[in-house]
DNA sequence: AGATTGAGTGTACGTTCGTACACTCAAAAC
DNA sequence: GTTTTGAGTGTACGAACGTACACTCAATCT
């Protein structure tokens, strides 16, 4: 004689998937895990403590993730997504040759503060996080460094440029524009973080000027 | 009825001071904490751990450090010790002027490999470590930007650059520095290193070309 | 309708954690 | 020579850790 409840879980109306389910607690698991390492690092992060967060018991953490540091690779890939729709940005204002570098500052700042905890996650994990997802995250850098080369092909022409000095040049902006994310997210006070920002654009210029005199091959 | 033994501690014959003893366990813990959090970090790494690398009992760590923490800074205030005799070696070597990014690119490279692990608590604690720590990293790095800067001003002479941009350049060479030795750490090959060297090399020159043709106040 | 599946539960284990407290015993102070 | 001091010991605790194992029960499959 079982009642047929309309079931309740979570708090939800169930008309839901099996998946679907799965899907949420999944997400939960993630958003809590970003969450939580927000001020220590995945090297501290403990099984436990994520799973409290969700509000599942301990052991059904392993239904979705084999272990903190695959938890780990999936946030890294989640946080490439945020950057990689940043460079979308980028690429699709095409704003005057000498805005350039304004524009891409300002769309940079913007995907900071919208996707801080990603950004936030990317540059401490980078330093400190599990082997694994150090190198995750290093490859994927790498990647945009690769990519910034070829649009600065676009830019400056074939020329005068070899292959060689672009990826340089390219790997000196990134470096630039992540220590620009990191300073931003250690600075919360809105004021000092305009003249960083305003800082950030003089050295842009600074190098915009180092490349257009550059000449390649010497 | 006291056997009078000539004391054996620590498998060294006693001729020593009580403060020279509590000064070498200090120094063992100081080390031991630098070499256990060398791939996690502080935040991850358990006074229990540390007490057992020294070969004390946990609660004698008590006698030296506050907390992990406590000795974090302290872990600081020595690295940067390293880093302080690293910049008195490039103000010593006064090369020939074009030669100055080479000579300063070798000291860093060689003190990066000599202290390697200082720098590499100083890079990851900076992103991961405990508040107080990571403060105290970027205190310190923000003092290198501003010696620098008044070494440009050496070099320089003060005519064309005002003073806001000097520190702005200053803080884009540290940045390409700091990018440097982290390049330099995450880079176990020596043949990938040489490659990452030259590049930093190429990048400080085009920085240079950037400020040669700098004009200040636009 | 009945059998299967699998996300989530609950208990239970051996470890490790930080820390409290009472101790030893040689060096230092008197 | 006696007292004091303090680095290091030893035990003991409750809490948190990862994980093994047997479970439930609703969605899904047949």
């Amino acid at each position: 004689m079982t009642v047929h409840t309309c079931a309740l879980i979570n708090s939800t109306l169930v008309t839901e998937t099996r998946g679907e389910r799965k899907e949420r607690t999944r997400r939960a698991i993630l958003d809590a895990a970003l969450r939580l390492c927000e001020d220590s690092s995945l090297v501290a992060l403990s099984l436990r403590q994520v799973a409290k967060e969700v509000g599942i018991v301990p052991t059904a953490f392993y239904r979705h993730f084999d272990s903190i540091e695959a938890l780990g690779l999936e946030l890294v890939d989640e946080s490439f997504v945020s950057l990689r729709a940043m460079l979308l940005d980028v690429r699709r204002s095409d704003p005057a040759f000498d805005d350039i570098i304004d524009s891409s500052i300002g769309i940079l700042v913007e995907h900071v503060h919208q996707q801080r905890a990603h950004f936030q996650f990317i540059v401490r994990e980078r330093a400190a996080g599990p082997l694994r997802v150090r190198e995750a995250i290093n490859t994927a850098i790498e990647q945009f460094e690769k990519e910034l080369a070829t649009d600065l092909v676009r830019l400056t022409g074939t020329t005068t440029w070899s292959p060689d000095d672009l990826q340089i040049l390219s790997g000196l902006i990134v470096t630039a524009m992540v220590g620009l994310a990191e300073a931003i997210l250690r600075t919360p006070d809105p004021g000092a973080e305009k003249a960083i920002v305003e800082g950030a654009r003089v050295q842009l210029r600074m190098v915009l000027v180092g490349a257009l005199n550059w000449r390649s091959k010497r």
